[in-house]
DNA sequence: GCCATATTGTTGCAAGTGCAACATTATGTG
DNA sequence: CACATAATGTTGCACTTGCAACAATATGGC
């Protein structure tokens, strides 16, 4: 429980520092990196909604109306699925890699400032480890 | 960064659950139980909202609106400080004691299983250890 | 092929959160 | 003491999220 309750206040301690250095930079919240990052990393070929969803934690509606800003704010576009009528087929705009790559170096400082410079390599190794059997 | 995602994944995933299970035995969310619990180690004194604030990672107005909803529920009470004309001194109802003792056995159950589970007592607490750190 | 069931995605409504402005009282500095 | 500044808490508004219901298509069993 000891493990739990620092696990939950050190998670939202930093990403709440991430949030707000993002915001005061005029960028985006954490997720849409997320987001855009997997769609980036998907290519011309595009990402179903269900597996931003997967990769994501989000729930199905959040998913929904994300796409819907991201597409709004002209980072990515939602075209209908080929194969399957249900879905749809999302894909980042050239927009959509500028903000990405806008948002990396303020991302990244922040947790090198919470967490790389807090800890050494080996510790990071063996946080890691243990985190990842969570 | 692999840390910090990870960090960041574990710690979602597991509040989920552990809202998920709240909910579904018909019990208020996780936050509820944090701010009942240091209400109840405060005792007969009580808390200042600031304090909740403190504890909890919430911001002022979250606080106040919370405390709003507990008086609500007939969980908490408010009443004005003594030595400070501006604020206000919350403490817990018997209602309250109650209701954070009904969601203890959900909560570490949760826990237990989610993370307890997963990783033996000498690696929790090494990422206890390291956790605190952050 | 037909029909029940599952999957994918959307949306109206209620509830929670962030932001900025505000009211009120404390504190400190001259 | 007087006044500028800080601290405490609240609230209107916009935005986000959760929930439940829904529409549309896919899948599997007969």
């Amino acid at each position: 429980m000891t493990a739990w309750v620092r696990l939950l206040r050190s998670q939202q301690r930093i990403f709440k520092t991430v949030e707000g250095r993002l915001k005061q930079a005029g960028l985006p919240p954490l997720v849409w990196y997320d987001v855009l990052l997997e769609l980036e990393r998907s290519g011309d070929a595009g990402l179903r909604q269900r597996d931003i969803q997967r990769h994501t934690l989000l729930e199905r509606y959040n998913v929904s109306r994300l796409v819907d800003r991201l597409e709004g704010a002209g980072l990515a576009t939602r075209r209908p699925a080929a194969d399957d009528g249900r879905g749809a087929v999302v894909t980042i705009s050239p927009a959509g890699v500028a903000m990405r790559q806008a948002m990396w170096p303020v991302y990244e400082g922040a947790v090198a400032d919470e967490v790389s410079a807090k800890l050494n390599d080996a510790e990071l190794k063996i946080l890691s480890g243990l985190l990842e059997r969570l």
